[in-house]
DNA sequence: TTACAAAACACAATATATTGTATATAATTT
DNA sequence: AAATTATATACAATATATTGTGTTTTGTAA
């Protein structure tokens, strides 16, 4: 496992423990060369899913995509990085559910903002702003209009 | 690690290889109950931190691009490499522990040479010439004046 | 349709991880 | 601000994973 911190090869596990409701396996390694700890996290990972972009083009659905877009859609807001793993964990769960070994890519945006939605008002408008491209403008408003709204009356 | 397929909470590891370039681990599982196997994938599981480019840009963090940078502020002085390894884990160090999941890169670029500073005079002027790209050349003189008395000094 | 690459499979010798119990601290929620 | 939850920490006894070598299968590219 390399280190993230020094790119150095071998780390040993500190602890490991269940997490998720044991859906998955949370482990603290720590480097052998520098001594920096991380994270890290082990899930199911069935790669017979591809994503179909726009173009036409096939990729092998890849959870670290969508992890790190959630993650950047989180930036600077108060989500802990466990809870955006246990959401990208239900992403990949809900995902892989559908049976479907092909999926387009606008269908994994729209289960990834569902998902999204629930967690964060600002988390969901940066990742839908992203994902939509604006070229979804009304939508896009109407989606915002419908936050501030709950916001105003809840 | 429950079993994908009945739900048992045990399962047993059958491989185990790096993938991505080392940057996660590839495993073949078997359920201790059914007997089916899946895989599953560790990945690191971190707040990413994000360099905040001039032009607005963000990339991700990496250390080895730091690293590079100092090596080649080092050429022909020297310095060894445990010296400069010593140094980047320092500065890597420094820049996680500030808890920004952005950081504009020119901070960076003031860690950096904060930290080069005490390591080799000419790799210090070398970096900062760089880094700064002479558009801060008051500073820049007013900094290669601070080191030539202190050496006239000391 | 062949050729290449990635994933699955097997086995054996060695090295490392797991899990209960427990404390401290940071982050969230009320 | 207090209460709750999550994460990080430690340690020790036990159980399991890792990795080289090599073969086979499957999917993708030539």
């Amino acid at each position: 496992m390399k280190c993230k911190y020094c790119g150095c090869l071998e780390s040993k596990v500190v602890d490991s423990r269940m997490a998720d409701g044991s859906t998955s396996i949370r482990r603290r390694r720590e480097c052998v060369r520098c001594g920096k700890r991380f994270t890290t996290l082990e899930i199911i990972s069935e790669p017979a899913v591809y994503v179909i972009k726009k173009g036409g083009g096939r990729q092998e659905f890849d959870v670290q995509k969508i992890r790190s877009g959630i993650v950047k859609a989180c930036e600077k807001r108060p989500i802990s990085i466990s809870k955006i793993d246990n959401l990208m964990i239900g992403i990949e769960n809900k995902i892989r559910s559908l049976g479907q070994s092909e999926i387009p890519s606008e269908k994994i945006g729209d289960i990834v903002m569902d998902a999204i939605k629930d967690l964060d008002d600002v988390a969901y408008v940066r990742y839908a702003s992203v994902y939509k491209e604006f070229k979804d403008i009304d939508t896009f408003m109407k989606e915002i209009s419908e936050i501030l709204n709950k916001k105003k009356n809840g």
